[in-house]
DNA sequence: CTGAAAGCGCTAACAA
DNA sequence: TTGTTAGCGCTTTCAG
């Protein structure tokens, strides 16, 4: 019940509770004997520090928040869990922070987390902190790292949307295709940090690359679900043949496997009536054998985790963006466009 | 920036930090002139209390821990959102702790969260404590509610796995199948709540009560993945008409999911060839259309922190087991069987 | 290398 | 209703 106090420990190792602290703490000036006396007293005993009288005594808390917008979404998941592990294998525990529901719970975020000082730093997962928020962050002086996009003002890892989504088309345009059709929004479906609107960019970008004029009749918005890019996808593939784009591109897999099941509802066959490619590499991706730009995002998260950890332990903020990798991986959904006859 | 202390506070509120301490914290014995004048003068400072000197001086952290193996899969996200959204709403944090690692991370775990006195208490995601694990839990004092099984000890919210899916199965009989394959793994599959062997016993229940033999070469296991259900499937219809079963039962909608691909694949139509049912729910069910059993895992983990949020405040530990509500929801994905000719 | 002692910032008796 | 005071359990100077 009562927890064991360090004050016990000492006792029975028979040094004080300073000598208890530091050879506990990985303090190299306590004899190796009294280091040894000392974790044997504190196994026999069952000690272990309480975290918030060493936070309190300390200013470290050895806890860290993740703030996100989203915790039932394939990327979320992917970061969040691998930021855990690097974070918990430090010995650091994680708390996390949903922002779901908008600003003033991120108000009342930025209350708890920062403020109480509850932790040691954040990692913002696709959130992108207003001025406020910002302001906030320096003024309390606690490391915070961003993921998901370029925020100004704190080192982030970031994705280069357009490149990637430019390579996805450029995958299309290069198999053949020149009637191409595009499912992500614009504008209306922009989230923190404009990722519609980017991929949108470098899909026209391969597309001009390729001397294509894009047919903004064959470029559609969606919510980013399954199911969204299977209605968007009908519009596209239930037109007449002459019209009917040979080939889509999603802005996500999620959106592109809606699109595989409309094709198949529509009686077309992959890739031969139409090729069909995203971008993610999510899950199910491999299963259905779609083609899709991959990100990496479980690699965000740790990579996040690891930053932020040095930047703790040695007082050095990581460079201000780097840029995640992605890559290209060619599945069954996509080949040459059949000839029309 | 060193933080506002709540000496600060107290002396522009003029009055002394035990005051402050009562005025911020709601206690009744404050004047109201008082309670405000205390309230400006934290405003006006931005004084926040400082979670750590809290907790050491009070024994309460207002932090509570979730304890799962996986966070990319839809049952545990689930639950974990409603959980950490009600948390949040009544002014708790919510540290993560994710064991998928195994038994002796689950170690670190019981260190971190539990000794070092980080959490008021614990919801214990389908995670199964051993006896030295119970006897921890005890042995510290702190309240623990688990999610997804019947632990013994410890108050917690169940399914009722075995009606669950009989309830299923019984859709299928009702409907006039008798050739059902059963796809969800046997004791192979088993996880810390018997899932798969409570399922599977539903299963065979429903067959019983239908006067129907069990047939074992149509019981195969899988993995609970789409992938594993769209290989088993493929197996149990890929065979000749007089063998082939009428209906799939699938212990999970993942897997019907991925029964309804092959279905598809093998150029089977559904629900005239096949009657695909599922259980769980899952985000993508409804687009497919498929018939299931739900099971509502974002209000079993809103629940749970309700429960775990009045033991902490009222101290009185709820019931040992409350079972959670599940629905049979009839989509297009089953139908009468048609007969053979 | 080790110990004594002064807090870290707050809460909770206890008095008044 | 409010103030005084004694810790909560640890870390960290500062001496030695």
């Amino acid at each position: 019940m009562a927890a064991v106090s360090i004050a016990q420990v000492a006792e029975l190792a028979g040094v004080s509770t300073a000598t208890v602290s530091r050879a506990l703490s990985g303090n190299p000036n306590v004899s190796d004997a009294t280091r040894q006396a000392v974790h044997e007293a504190a196994d026999q005993l069952g000690y272990v520090v309480s975290s918030n009288a060493s936070s309190l005594a300390s200013g470290r808390t050895r806890n860290v928040g993740v703030i996100t917008p989203f915790l039932d979404r394939w990327y979320f998941t992917q970061v969040l869990e691998g930021a855990q592990i690097t974070l918990l294998e430090a010995g650091y525990d994680t708390t996390l922070y949903n922002v779901s529901g908008g600003t003033e719970l991120r108000e009342q975020v930025f209350e708890h987390a920062l403020k109480r000082q509850r932790v040691d730093g954040l990692i913002a997962v696709a959130v992108e902190p207003n001025e406020r928020e910002l302001a906030r962050f320096h003024s309390i002086g606690r490391p915070v790292i961003g993921v998901g996009g370029k925020v100004a003002g704190i080192p982030s890892l970031a994705l280069d949307d357009v490149a990637i989504s430019q390579l996805g088309a450029a995958h299309l345009t290069a198999l053949g295709h020149r009637r191409i059709g595009y499912i992500g929004g614009g504008p209306d479906y922009d989230t923190d940090f404009h990722l519609p609107v980017q991929r949108y960019e470098g899909f026209v970008r391969a597309m001009h690359e390729a001397g294509i004029a894009v047919d903004p009749r064959l470029a559609l918005g969606a919510d980013f679900t399954i199911e969204g890019g299977y209605d968007a996808a009908k519009q596209l593939l239930g037109q007449p043949v002459h019209l009917r784009p040979t080939a889509i591109f999603a802005a996500s897999d999620e959106m592109a496997i809606g699109a595989m099941m409309a094709a198949r509802d529509l009686g077309l066959s992959i890739p031969n009536d139409v090729s069909i490619a995203g971008i993610d590499d999510f899950t199910q991706s491999a299963f259905f054998g779609l083609t899709t730009v991959a990100q990496y995002p479980h690699d965000q998260g740790i990579l996040a985790a690891r930053n932020l950890l040095s930047w703790l332990e040695t007082g050095n903020e990581p460079s201000a963006v780097t840029t995640q990798p992605h890559r290209l991986i060619v599945r069954s959904s996509t080949a040459r466009p059949v000839p029309e006859l």
